[in-house]
RNA sequence: CGGGGUGUAGCGCAGCCUGGUAGCGCAACUGCUUUGGGAGCAGUGGGUCGGGGGUUCGAAUCCCUCCUCCCCGACCA
């Protein structure tokens, strides 16, 4: 391609509105425009990108023996009406109508049209199992699109359903699509982790997440350095190896006047945050309020919390006028000593002696408080976010905490949906038995976000090889007035082609600096420059996307070096 | 949805407070010069100032209203 005849649309300045890095470079490298809130337009260059990503993604599932088909976008009320999810999703769904007034919505997600097919399609066990496939756009109309692609209202994803007359295998076509996406995201060349998005408590692997890895990532992913353990630090089970001592002061009552934060007070009495508990009161059922309770310097984690019961739902922190009302203090100054309302402890707060809380009394804080000598022994739950340092749930070693972004989910759905749409086959016996499914999905869309996320540098974006949409670019200086460049340049982009590599030939008639810096910015891997200079000491110059120096090589070895550069 | 902000040329912004008929940089176009890290000079084109309504002799500017986009919302005890 010379880019005299390709679209090339690069920005200087960055658009204001445009917030990640990730975001930012696609806008200013001319991947993508938007057209309105979520929605964007994928450029000649983006569409490049977002096309490997698919041919990888398409090319594993296909050797993982999954089958491509391609179902509409545009599906049809009764289905979802008959999963019940027409009624659940909410308006994330977008819904509307056609002319007759019948009702449709936008796919967010095909588990209703594919089990609709399956049940039409699949009579016998002998044809499972089957596993089917798409690359298609999704429309989810979120609350605040934002981050570009990252997460807009239409994306385009892959999305795999499997079906099964068994959990054997089920779980075989699982491992199979763990393997699948791990040779995945090796080819993209991401740093990526999968991680369990399932707590492990009920058992076995029901869920992985793939996660690229990027400082900028929305979700935090706790593994052990030591062990296999890796989690969602949602999901992530946090456990203590301390055991509580046995109290060794007294209780006593400290004025603490105009002392309110965790912070606050463990500065005004000289203690650490973790020696404090801090004390949350939350929305039961039917009105009621409960009260949970976490050393000072954690967090407590709203997922885990509304899982005990008798939590009201949605979990709600309480209003403050309510609790002031029932408990007769701020939320700054309660404790629970004394609560009478049902209380909650987390692990870590509950093996602590000695330690602060407030006094449910304004201005006032406990000191040397002890578990089941000045209150009841405490009702132990996990309800705090794991932090770097504790011990993996697994028993090998401690976690440490990273930021991933979320491109690929692999589920085992088992019969949510073939139940309620009824798809079954029959078995040996002649008997109809319910399909059990899985799901597996990459964010395709995503994908290419989030690899700029991860590999960038001031002058632009670093593409992995396997996703630039160039591999090489040739910067020919002075191509319209030199005609021994222009010949050079042209000789050597002609031999790339004919060794199809997907070369860039640029024959503006640009000055070389802002030359380097279009390239650099749209991220080419690899760089050749002509210039007259070069050419009579029979020498060109090459220059990696990443390398600091650019160095001379002799025209005679230019066609091996670029052929290992591309290799390696 | 609630709160805050924003909207002026393709992009980034000034002008608004204190009304007088729109400007800067980049980009684009033409010509000449220049050619190893976003060139210089000269010239050109491009704006219903988000929409509508009002006040006024006169509105980008003041008032009302609708809309857009962005940020915040759940990590506070």
């Amino acid at each position: 391609m010379k880019t005299s005849r390709f679209h090339l649309s690069t920005l200087k300045e960055t658009p204001a509105d445009a917030e990640i890095v990730s975001h930012q470079l696609m806008l200013r490298a001319g991947l993508i425009r938007r057209l309105a809130s979520g929605l964007y337009t994928w450029l000649p260059l983006g569409l490049r990108v977002l096309r490997r990503v698919e041919t990888i993604v398409r090319e594993e599932m296909d050797n993982a023996g999954a089958l491509e088909l391609l179902m509409p976008a545009v599906q049809p009320a009764e289905l979802w009406q008959e999963s019940g999810r027409w009624e659940q999703y909410g308006p994330e769904l977008l819904r509307l109508k056609d002319r007759h007034q019948r009702e449709y919505c936008i796919g967010p997600t095909h588990e209703e049209v594919i089990t609709d097919l399956f049940r039409r399609e699949v009579k016998s066990y002998k044809q499972l199992p089957i596993n089917l496939y798409q690359i298609q756009t999704k429309f989810r109309d979120e609350i605040r699109p934002r981050f570009g692609v990252m997460r807009s209202r239409e994306f385009i994803m892959k999305d795999a359903y499997s079906f099964h007359s068994d959990q054997a295998s089920l779980q075989q076509t699982y491992q199979l699509m763990f393997e699948t996406y791990s040779r995945i995201f090796d080819r993209f060349g991401l740093k990526y982790r999968p991680v369990s998005a399932d707590s492990g408590s009920i058992g076995g692997n029901a869920s992985h997440e793939f996660h690229v890895l990027a400082d900028s990532g929305e979700d935090g992913i706790a593994f052990s350095a030591q062990g296999e353990y890796a989690a969602n630090v949602e999901l992530a089970e946090a456990k203590t190896d301390q055991t509580r001592s046995a109290p060794g002061q007294a209780l006593n009552t400290m004025d603490t006047p105009d002392q309110h934060s965790i912070e606050q007070v463990s500065e005004f009495l000289s203690v650490a945050p973790s020696q404090t508990v801090k004390t949350l009161i939350v929305k039961g059922e039917n009105d009621t309020l409960i009260a949970l309770v976490l050393r000072g310097d954690h967090e407590l984690n709203a997922i885990k919390a509304a899982k005990i019961t008798g939590m009201a739902s949605p979990f709600e922190m309480a209003d403050a006028e309510k609790i002031k009302q029932q408990l007769n203090c701020d939320i700054g100054s309660l404790g629970p000593v004394g609560l009478t309302i049902p209380l909650f402890v987390d692990r870590s707060a509950a093996v602590l002696s000695d330690f602060v809380c407030g006094a449910n009394q304004n201005g006032k804080h406990l000191t040397g408080v002890n578990w089941g000598r000045d209150l009841a022994e405490p009702e132990v739950v996990d309800i705090r976010n794991v932090v770097d340092g504790d011990p993996s749930p697994d028993g090998s070693g401690t976690l440490q905490i990273v930021r991933g972004i979320e491109v690929g989910h692999i589920f085992q759905l088992g019969e949510k949906y073939s139940a309620a749409l009824n798809a079954s086959v029959l078995d040996e016996n002649g008997k109809s038995i319910i399909a059990t499914m899985g799901c597996y999905g990459i964010g395709i869309s995503r994908v290419v976000a989030a690899a700029i996320e991860q590999n960038n540098d001031d002058a632009g974006i670093i593409w992995p090889a396997s996703l630039a949409p160039f591999q090489l670019v040739i910067c020919p200086i002075n191509y319209h007035k030199s005609e021994p460049v222009q010949q050079a340049a042209n000789d050597f982009y002609l031999q790339c082609q004919q060794q199809g590599i997907d070369v860039l030939l640029d024959d503006r008639p640009l000055r070389p600096g802002a030359m380097f810096s279009d390239m650099e910015l749209i991220g080419i891997p690899h760089r050749i420059v002509f210039s007259e200079r070069g050419l009579k000491a029979g020498q060109c110059e090459y220059k990696g996307r990443c390398d600091e120096q650019s160095q001379d090589l002799d025209l005679a070895q230019l066609p091996a070096f670029i052929q290992q550069q591309l290799q390696g």
